[in-house]
DNA sequence: ACCCACGGTTTGATCGTTCAAACCCCTGTT
DNA sequence: AACAGGGGTTTGAACGATCAAACCGTGGGT
């Protein structure tokens, strides 16, 4: 029932003073490396844990970082960030963060929680999801020199080198362009494109990743005649794949721009009897895998190691201060990579034992 | 640039000391009405917010609840987790209190992480999910007294009403009676399901509604010809309805245990070329939404709910001693609601409009 | 011989809050 | 008139860490 050791604990057993424990943890290289071990040594004799809250007090940082959970799970692709989350709660964890959540009903109020959070000194940094042009969170973030990051890439921004806009993102354009690739190899020619109405950035850059894995493989086709847009939904691709097949289509296999547009294209493409006919779709969602849809995967664990370094440093265990990024890069570009599943396959075949599932691993 | 107004600014306007406005903060009934409204106005003046790292120091407390995120999203029921996380962010919010990530690789893992949480003190409560008979964490917990609730009853457990077991759960047996009635009500009798093999208590649960449902209406009826089994998973689902079909069966309806099994029944029954064959899943999931599949909400903005209820007291802003409920209830079982979409009708109607879509309220 | 610079360490002060005890003033009792 | 009791408020100490400045011994330059 001792109460747990404090830094006078650990001083008092390795025959120094407090302030030389501290240094210790925060600033190892000025300590000379024999009283750092004896200290390192009592530490662990100690079972010695920094309390977290009066750090924070004196140091004003709070070794946690604060992401805002999506108001609703937004349809299937809701996932994506559970599964950001979880590699990001790792990746925090081994460099002695915590993710500490935030939920709000509009921006506004987003904007709310993190000044509470700040004034509070609860969070040493904010991630950033579902970034928008012109964000509005981000202006507000930078004014208050609140250290951030995007997930995400600020398209159409023309800071794309200022240190105080730093983002991750994944390449969209690689991924759809693996898909594409894939199929072509596979032997089909006439391949579709299932994508959202052109404008969003994400959605721009991933019907690249098709359209240059065409033409260079085909010269210069008629794409237009190939691309079928629908909403973001299973509904409304399952409508638009639909109509194809009813007014007959020369397809001859598709790749979607994410798994609920592809889940929606299966099931039409089941409906209009043609089971076999290759599917591919974006995200790798939990019903990809559900399913046998052949999917890109983010590789969120990079996305996850990379949104770290970008806000500590390589290997740092403290967030940089707001614009202080020395001289490591402002932003990272992961690539993605492709998932293989029965729904690519030529023929029937085995159910999907996990074969081919290797995204998604934590790099570092 | 001026920094953040403290305790001594607000008493120094208000003309009282620290600690009167503390009490203002902390324990309104023993300060005189007319100094506690002169404090109130001061720290509205101010925009005083106490610091939460320097309260957290003092009283010993962290305003936070630590919860683990599962090690992977298993399959579509993953997003459980994901929606109640949300849930509990806000529900937790309205108390003061934040949510902290933990993820493990196993179960001695997970347990490590708390002690490193308490030990920093880090959180001042633990949320356990996906609990197992005879859980070691449970045993870690108590053991530690560490204030915890658990997501899902202990089944089996002998200790309901043990006041250092809290938990609290979905009445899955009253859901799936909803579903089971619904189609009744519809005029149907065979109505045939879906469950995953015995001895799971969630599972076993589930069925026990159908059945109640079944023989309440119709007497002592064969229950063993109407049922299924699979484990829980699209695929094996599929596999089964398949060769129910192919044998060919009487049935007039399924209500599955899950809506991954839901969505493989689904496939199975559209691919037999019943597509209005009527399907009824369990959880709500995007997926279900998504795919215009009926299914059972858990109403996890209740569960929150309730789960703050069970720690924190009635209307606490500070989560009680473990062990310590007072005359309050050990336990909350939350009654879900059946969410109505196409796959229960029984004949073709327009695409799905959200229109009977009422869960995920959450209740306080 | 003196002083300065410097790496490494210690000491005192401080972060903003809450706890515990002291304090003050008023009322009622003896 | 003295004292006990108690509501309401204030004062000093503490929570456990980090910061800033002081300290100390050593070596080099003048």
């Amino acid at each position: 029932m001792a109460s747990l050791p404090t830094v006078d604990d650990v001083a008092r057993l390795a025959q120094v003073s407090r302030q030389t424990v501290s240094n210790v943890l925060n600033s190892p290289d000025i300590v000379r490396p024999e009283t750092r071990q004896r200290v390192q040594q009592a530490i662990g004799e100690l079972g010695y844990r920094p309390n977290t809250s009066a750090r924070r007090l004196r140091a004003g940082s709070s070794s946690a970082i604060g992401i805002r959970l999506d108001p609703m799970s937004n349809g299937i692709s809701g996932s994506i960030l559970d599964r950001y989350l979880h590699a990001l709660t790792e990746a925090a964890d081994a460099r002695g963060m915590r993710i500490t959540l935030v939920v709000a009903t509009d921006v506004d109020d987003e904007i709310r929680h993190y000044e509470r959070l700040r004034d509070g000194a609860d969070v040493d940094a904010i991630v950033l999801t579902a970034t928008q042009y012109d964000d509005p969170r981000i202006a507000w973030l930078a004014r208050e020199r609140i250290p951030f990051v995007a997930f995400g890439r600020p398209w159409g921004a023309e800071t794309d080198d200022d240190p105080t806009r730093l983002w991750v993102d994944v390449d969209g354009q690689s991924g759809v362009h693996q898909a594409t690739r894939h199929l072509i190899g596979r032997g089909l020619s006439r391949i579709g494109y299932l994508g959202w109405p052109a404008g969003s950035g994400t959605g721009d850059d991933r019907r690249r990743g098709w359209e240059t894995a065409m033409t260079d493989a085909f010269g210069a086709i008629d794409l237009a005649a190939l691309t079928t847009v629908a909403e973001e939904g299973v509904p409304s691709a399952r409508i638009a794949i639909e109509s194809l097949f009813r007014h007959g289509t020369e397809l001859e296999g598709l790749v979607c721009a994410s798994d609920s547009l592809a889940l929606g294209a299966m099931m039409a493409v089941r409906e209009a009897g043609a089971p076999h006919f290759p599917v591919i779709g974006f995200d790798n969602t939990p019903v990809a895998s559900a399913v046998g849809l052949s999917s890109v995967d983010q590789r969120l664990g990079d996305v996850a190691a990379a949104t770290l370094e970008l806000l500590m440093g390589p290997s740092g265990q403290r967030v940089r201060a707001h614009g202080d990024v020395g001289d490591s890069p402002t932003h990272r570009l992961i690539t993605p990579q492709l998932v293989v599943r029965r729904s690519s396959h030529l023929a029937p075949v085995e159910e999907d034992a996990g074969g081919t599932e290797t995204g998604n691993r934590n790099g570092q």
